[in-house]
RNA sequence: GGGGGCGUAGCUCAGCGGAAGAGCGCCCGCCUUACAAGCGGGAGGUCGCAGGUUCGACACCUGCCGCCCCCACCA
């Protein structure tokens, strides 16, 4: 840890308040965590290297539910690695998110009325560094108040200085590699953004829509076919009529010609494989320019490509009399003068899946367009691989089988992008029209010369980010963070961007990092959703606003509600509620330290030095100390795992359940030296155990009752570590005991209506190993079921003098003087119905004894 | 058309081969000096349906039914 000098900013905190608030706790501790250099790693450090890097976020974007997942579960990750003595990074950063970006920022300048083409590209470039200097620091000031330990010296851009060499070299290299191509291919067009896509970045929507059924007669005037589109505005661009080679119903037409209706084009009918002859009438139009499988054909035929689409999507000038029209006006127009013509023959309403850009929801155009492409095949494989050989391994496991699928099935990956804001392609046309792609920027001099002129084209946002595992590293550079660092040990994602980004960086990362894979594990969590498992979504209305949240509850209690319902690679629900209920659980632990602090007096850093005493112990003593054992493996093994809602569930319910309701109820009883040890050796270790998923209040609690000095910090403190030795099922078994008969008697007191403040008095009938026990445990019982006088006796009715109640205990009779407390009449029938019940369960078992397979 | 997930208490979900669980909600009783952001007690489930495997199934297998995702170029 590099300690910046500073003097420890925090006062000494003496005493707790009434009740945890942690607007007061929050923004002082993190403030100071980060000036003492707790979240600062340096690669020569000691201990086992252990680095995560952090999906970045959209610069200019904010923190949302699903950032608030993400970064919690890494920031718990990070912190237990830390604390176990690991030489642990998280490098956090953000995402320059081309098209998103650029969007945002000409949203802005539409506001005012003019568009990026009026500034011009310096210009609008500018402004929208200009945005991010304004925007850019917003989230990464949001995941401070969510806790999250990154090591802020270490922050990175994806359009830094740093990062874009990084990209030059990957490009260059790629393309010297023959990885990188031009090339004149159909493509997904947004004709809003004006930009290409790649295939992943359309959304497809099932949409109603007419399925249209139009007939080509011959050129001899014949009857011709008939073919069925749903994008009748492409005929335009027809340039054949496809037919399977086996249909009989139209062998006699292949190789003749029919005739286009409405521009009289000549449209040679071909034989192709591709048809199904069983859809629609068996015949298709074949439109290479505008449709990836007509394209496949007019390749395979040698047929014309005519592209009928300007870039804003109206028809061309190629399209005849319907140049000038939008692609959807022209679809109509289209059909009715079709059907004029006697040749619409039908029209069918038809649900067909429908692309949109992701980014805007356009519909996409399919285009043939001058692009770059990443040839993956080759990267591809290698990514497959690494998956099939377990190098790089997805939690949950059922998430490699979708992963691998895609690899297998991938189409090359068009990088070049018409926008601005983003790694510009560093490709060069000379005069003749010959590409240079240049490792350096041609001079001035050399440019004019050879008549350079620089490609326009920007590239894929994902295209840097996918470099981000090394580049954050300080990649192309051979540094001692990548020494030490690479590969990182685990990636934390949401499963909707494994394809997008995982994959990508495993493929960069094991094609440039010497065939080393950029994570050993990806673990996969849920999305978050509303309440009912429900989307979260702008248009739903149902979306929450984390910050809103840590204002209200706390940063921790946002945390631990995100971790609550984490469960291993399933969707996340989250509703004011449950946080509302975290935010209770920080509280209760905040009293019950208050409690311990009561107990214990000034003694607690002394008394948590010492540890947790071994000799002297009350049976509770080595109750609770067991239970601790169990639940510190609990989380363990939960944690290594990625099951944080399992460790939540652990911590809550041995805090809540185990140490508050029993061992502090029972510690009140006493003032021994050793009660108060265990009291703060329990209290010290669950502080520890519970710091990586709620550092705030375990931090303030934990500096004011157990830290030895006020430079302290559970940041890096030592984990505890576990030891099954010390677990005491005989205590356990023991204390269960006394806790049943405990249980009993509340149990009877509320059965019968008496009255809290009522004392109860017990005559107990109980052999003398039993009875040892429980005059052992007496004081606590007593405490805790509000009894009067015990006593024990062989002869209770004698002893009594009245009529008794009955309270069924394990290995024992206690009976309770009723003294005309209530209803003999009620209390019969209470006792008839546990009398049956226990009947049930004893043949249940004696069946089972009865079993000789059960028996073996 | 493929691939996957889920159907368990009113709601959201754990459990995944040996006597049905949690949080929230609900009912009853408590200001018992750590905490009413709390304490004690309780009601409420033929664990989607039908078969099968097993001494034993909520859990394993098969088939249905119902929701939900992802992928795919059905003109």
């Amino acid at each position: 840890m590099a300690s910046k000098g500073l003097a420890p900013t925090l006062p000494a905190m003496s005493k707790l308040g009434k009740a945890y608030e942690p607007k007061d706790v929050e923004g002082p501790l993190y403030e100071w965590w980060e000036k003492q250099g707790f979240f600062h790693a340096e690669p020569d450090a000691d201990g086992q290297p252990y680095s995560i890097v952090i999906p970045p976020p959209n610069v200019t974007g904010s923190l949302h539910v699903g950032h608030a997942l993400d970064n919690t579960l890494q920031d718990a990750l990070i912190r237990r690695a830390r604390m176990r003595g690991l030489n642990a990074v998280w490098l956090p950063g953000t995402d320059h998110a081309g098209i998103a970006t650029q969007n945002v920022v000409e949203r802005q300048l539409a506001s005012e009325g003019i568009s990026r083409h009026d500034l011009g590209r310096e210009a609008f470039i500018e402004r929208v560094w200009q945005w991010r200097e304004e925007s850019g620091g917003v989230i990464l000031q949001q995941l401070r108040r969510l806790g999250a330990s990154c090591d802020w010296e270490r922050e990175a851009f994806t359009f830094d200085e740093q990062r874009s060499r990084a990209v030059r070299e990957v490009f260059v290299t790629l393309h010297e590699q023959g990885l990188i191509y031009r090339g004149y291919r159909l493509i997904n067009w947004c004709p809003r953004c004006l930009s290409a896509l790649s295939d992943i970045e359309v959304d497809h929507i099932d949409e109603p829509g007419e399925l249209a059924y139009l007939r080509y007669p011959q050129m001899d005037g014949g009857d011709g076919v008939v073919v069925a589109t749903t994008r009748a505005e492409t005929m335009l661009g027809d340039t054949g009529v496809a037919v399977h080679p086996d249909d009989e119903r139209y062998r006699h037409l292949v190789g003749t010609t029919l005739r286009l209706p409405l521009l009289d084009r000549e449209l040679p009918v071909v034989a192709d494989d591709h048809v199904d002859p069983a859809f629609g009438t068996g015949a298709v139009k074949v439109t290479p320019a505008h449709d990836p499988n007509d394209y496949e054909i007019g390749q395979r035929h040698g047929l014309e490509t005519i592209d009928i689409m300007t870039d804003e999507a109206a028809i061309s000038a190629a399209g005849g009399p319907y140049a000038g029209l939008d692609r959807f006006a022209a679809r109509e127009r289209v059909k009715a003068d079709l059907d004029a013509l006697g040749l619409l023959v039908r029209v069918e309403q038809r649900v067909h899946s429908v692309g949109h850009c992701s980014r805007c929801g356009t519909v996409v155009e399919p285009r043939l367009s001058d692009q770059w492409f990443v040839n993956v095949g080759p990267l591809a494989s290698k990514a497959i691989e690494a998956v099939r050989d377990g190098r790089t391994r997805f939690v949950p496991e059922r998430n490699a089988k979708g992963f691998l699928n895609w690899l297998e099935n991938l189409h090359d990956w068009c990088i070049s992008r018409q926008l601005w804001w983003g790694h510009r392609i560093p490709a060069w046309y000379d005069a003749e029209g010959h590409v240079h792609v240049l490792r350096e920027d041609p001079t001035p001099e050399d440019e004019a010369e050879r008549g350079l002129v620089r490609d326009p084209d920007v590239l894929d946002t994902w295209f840097s980010s996918a470099l981000w595992p090394f580049t954050t590293m300080g990649w192309p550079d051979r540094t001692p963070e990548l020494e030490t660092w690479y590969p990182t040990s685990v990636l934390v994602t949401g499963y909707d961007i494994n394809t997008f980004w995982v994959s990508r960086m495993l493929m960069m990362g094991l094609h440039f990092m010497g065939g080393v894979e950029p994570f050993g594990t990806v673990f996969n969590h849920g999305m978050v959703r509303d309440r009912h498992g429900k989307k979260m979504s702008k248009s739903f209305g149902n979306t929450i606003d984390p910050l809103d949240l840590i204002d209200e509850y706390g940063a921790d209690a946002l945390r631990f509600a995100l971790i609550r319902a984490a469960t291993l690679g399933q969707d996340v629900p989250l509703a004011e509620e449950w946080v509302e209920g975290a935010r209770r659980f920080a509280n209760k632990l905040w009293n019950a330290a208050n409690l311990v602090l009561l107990l214990t007096g000034d003694e607690g850093p002394a008394l948590t030095a010492e540890g947790p005493p071994a000799a002297g112990l009350a049976l509770e003593d080595r109750w609770i100390l067991s239970r601790l054992e169990a639940a510190r493996a609990a989380v363990d093994e939960d944690l290594d795992g990625y099951d944080f809602a399992g460790a939540a569930r652990s911590l809550y319910h041995f805090i809540w359940d185990e140490y508050c309701d029993w061992y502090l109820e029972l510690a009140k009883l006493r003032e021994d030296r050793e009660s108060k040890r265990v009291l703060l050796a329990v209290l010290d270790a669950v502080l520890r155990l519970l710091h990586p998923l709620m550092p705030f209040v375990t931090e303030e609690i934990w500096r004011t009752l157990c830290a030895a000095h006020e430079s302290d910090s559970l940041v890096v403190a030592a984990w505890p570590s576990t030891d099954p030795a010390r677990r005491d099922l005989r205590a356990e078994t023991e204390f269960d005991a006394l806790r049943d008969v405990v249980t009993e008697l509340r149990r009877f007191r509320a059965d019968h209506r008496l009255p809290t403040a009522a004392r109860i008095d017990v005559i107990a009938v109980a052999p003398g190993e039993r009875r040892t026990e429980l005059e052992a445990g007496l004081d606590g019982i007593r405490r805790l079921s509000g009894v009067g006088q015990w006593i024990f006796a062989d002869d209770p009715s004698r002893a009594a003098g009245g009529p008794l109640g009955k309270v069924p205990v394990t290995g024992a009779d206690l009976f309770v003087p009723l003294a005309g407390l209530l209803d003999l009449d009620e209390e019969r029938e209470r006792l008839t119905r546990e009398l049956d019940k226990a009947k049930a369960e004893l043949a249940r078992a004696e069946g089972k004894l009865a079993n000789a397979g059960f028996v073996d």
